[in-house]
This record gives structure tokens, sequence and C-alpha cells, in this order.
DNA sequence: GCCCGTCAGTGATATTTGTCACGTAAGGGA
DNA sequence: TCCCTTACGTGACAAATATCACTGACGGGC
């Protein structure tokens, strides 16, 4: 893709995924990001790295992990088209790291915003101070519920909350994941969750097939 | 407290505790700003409340609690001098509400902002604005901090992590406080905390008293 | 000094979750 | 077709934590 086409590229996202930016932050966002494309798997974020830019999601998802010194994963939230990473944003603008670590989890495209550029943004659109500040709340409010589920839930709740947010992110009552992965994310173990899993199928709850899950509602 | 001598104190207040901001904001922030007092204990927050203004603290401490629906709590950070509630923030700038609990430690000061002029401190007052974002910032660190003890670590380190935050914050090896409260901050049981902080005394790194803890550094 | 309320210590037991050790089943490639 | 890998099912057991029931111990107020 030439310089030309990806500005193009930039713009259109902008418009259908961010349509309230206002078109003169449009157009000087074209102006400074480049679109960036992720496969499937691969890593947005690794712990312990710095951000010299910001990122805008346009197409796919992002899941986002918590890393402990082990390399213990625990899920926090998902990112799709129209979300920004608060996380990048926010070490972004103190230089700082995290321990972090995020993972496409299909073919993902991305806009990204040199942080050199935050300032300015900042102060000249409203919009994009609005922006900042509503995904810095919802991403705060987000991890205030993975914090309920994990202080006040047991693993048969946290379990239910996990397939209703899937079955709502990808729009479908058939979730394409196995136990393993499921189990990554809950910080639990594979036999715990075929358990409940088949728990949950004898109550009626969902069916269970290889590689898949279907909710029935 | 007459009027003149309240925004005197709160002058006072902003010029110690929050030097960062230009004279001219701190004077922006003394003539709408008010003062106001908790006793020990007295709610600042409580679930589902609305917010008419940010607070800045400048005296005593704040503990934060995230609350579900059985009336449980769960301790998530404290507030000291300094600081500022980041959810009165973004609960404000939304006029949403949240499901946190705030109560003062001890004799508590605060500096109430009408969340009215959010916007236009935010735009015209750079100091303003890196405050703002590095509460943000800060709170989604500490929030972090808080997914990990509970996503990862057991009791016994959840409870050694605990007892070094507040050594930290009171800036005292003796600390002020009964099993039973502990036990309600992690959201576990007295008689668990108990037997946790015998063992922690049989290692030699704390000594028990009524109503006190002694950590032996 | 005595009483009483609060705080702390402790054993017994239940529940939840993690771990180990298998067995089985499905589906893809040689 | 026959493997062979990956996914899933399941029993047995271990560990951590919650819960119950009770005892003792301290300290303030009388």
């Amino acid at each position: 893709m030439n310089v030309h086409t990806e500005k193009a590229a930039i713009r259109e996202f902008l418009q259908t995924h961010f349509s309230q930016f206002e078109t003169e932050l449009a157009r000087k966002l074209a102006e400074h990001s480049v679109l960036r494309e992720f496969e499937s798997d691969e890593q947005l974020m690794r712990p312990g790295q710095y951000f010299k830019s910001t990122m805008l999601i346009v197409q796919g998802g992002v899941k986002l992990y918590r890393e402990d010194q082990d390399g213990n994963e625990f899920f926090i939230y998902q990112l799709g088209p129209g979300n920004a990473c608060a996380l990048s944003m926010i070490c972004a603008t103190k230089k700082e790291q995290s321990q972090i670590s995020a993972r496409a989890v299909e073919l993902t495209k991305a806009i990204l915003v040199p942080i050199a550029l935050m300032d300015e943004l900042m102060t000249s659109y409203k919009s994009w101070y609005y922006f900042v500040l509503e995904t810095y709340r919802s991403r705060f409010e987000e991890l205030l519920l993975v914090v309920d589920s994990i202080a006040f839930r047991s693993m048969d709740e946290r379990l239910e909350f996990y397939l209703k947010n899937q079955q709502r992110l990808l729009n479908n009552d058939e979730i394409p994941i196995t136990h393993q992965q499921i189990a990554v994310d809950l910080n639990s173990s594979r036999e715990v969750v075929s358990r409940l899993l088949k728990k949950m199928e004898q109550r009626g709850m969902l069916r269970l097939g290889r590689n898949t899950i279907k909710i029935i509602t």
C-alpha cells in the first residue's frame, strides 16, 4: 500500500469508527499516523515495553493480559474497533512501562498515533480530550468489574461472566474456544473449567462441542 | 470559619500539597471551591451516589472500597494529602454513578472543586491537565496492583502486602488495627487473618498486641 | 476489684479449587 | 486407512480458605 492509499484508509477508518472526531482532528491524525496490521495471535505489547505511540483499533480485536513475574497471564479485558488502548495512553504520556501483554485475537488493524502529538491534540481538539477521558473512564470501570469478579465471585460465576462477555463481543451464541484457553484467561486449570462447563451443559445452559461452546439463550 | 479565612486556608493547603499548580490556578480553585471536614469513619461516598464535585485531599486519609450487591466490601486503595479521587473525577465528568464507597480513616480535610469547573480548568491550566492525567494513571496502576494481588497471590502474601502498605501510609511500624478490620479489607475472615498473623509472628516478622501490629524490620 | 463487651486463639470440619494420572474421542495428514 | 496430535472427561487426592463453635484474655467503666 502506498502512502496515499494508506492515508485514505486511515481517514476512512476514522470516519467509520471514530465519527465523533472533528474533521480537522481526523485530518491531523491521518497526516501524522500510520496504519498497522497484526496477524491473529500476534503480540501488540509485551511486558516492560515502552510505547512510542498510542493505538486506535479500527478492525479485529485485542485481548489484554496482566502478567506476573512467573509469566502467568490474567485476562483483563478485550478491545474492539472504536476503542483505544488506555494503557498505551497512560504509559505513553509518562514514558513508563507496564506489566501488560496484548495479543490480537484475529487479524487486527490499528492506527498508531505518535505520543509526541498527544499534548497538542489534547489542548487543541475538544473531541480528542473527551475521547481520552472517556477511554480512561471506561477502562477504569472495566477494571473495577474485573476486581469484582475475582474478589467476590466463585469460579462458576466468573466462567459464566466470561462466556457472556465473549458472546457479546463476538455477537454470536457459538463461541469458538478451547477449555484450555478459558483456563488461561481465568487463571485456573483446564480440568476445573471442563468440569464446570459440563455442569452448565447438564443444567441446559449451553452445548459443548470440540473447540466450541454454544450458549443456549 | 468565615468565608475569608476559609479561602485563605484553601490557598495555604494548595500551596503545601499541590505546589505544582500555577498561582493563577490556585487562585481560581480557592475562589470557587469549599473546604470540607470529615470525621474519622465518616462516609465520603456511598455506592450509587452522584458527584457534584471532585475532591482534593489535603489532610488525613481516605480508604476506598468496592462494594458488591450483598454489601461486601473490598478495599482497593487509600488516598492521602496531595491525592485526588480519580473516581470522583471520572464519575464527575460523565455524571455517572459508581459502586464505590469511601471512608475517612481519621479526621480528613478535602477541597471540593465543582465539576462545572472541570472543563475550563482542563483547557486553561496545563498543570491541572497534567495533574488529572497523572491521577488517572497512578490510580489505574494501583488498581492493576490490586488485580495482581488477588489474581496471583495467596492470602498470606496479600496480608504481607497489606501490612507493608499500611506501614508506608502511616509512616510507622506500629499499625493500630484489629484482625477483623483487616479481614474486611481483604474480603477474608477474621480467623484466617488471625492464624496467618500468628504464623508471621512465629517467623519473627512482627509482634502482635491488642488492636495493634508491630512490624519488625 | 469486678463485670462485660470486644478482641484474639484454636480445633474440627466443609467447600472450593488446583494437581496428578489416566483414559477416550475427534479430526487431519501420511 | 492408520496414526498422532490435540482436546476433552473423570476419579482421586492435596491445598487453601471459609465456617462453626467455643475458649480465653484484655481493658474500660462502675
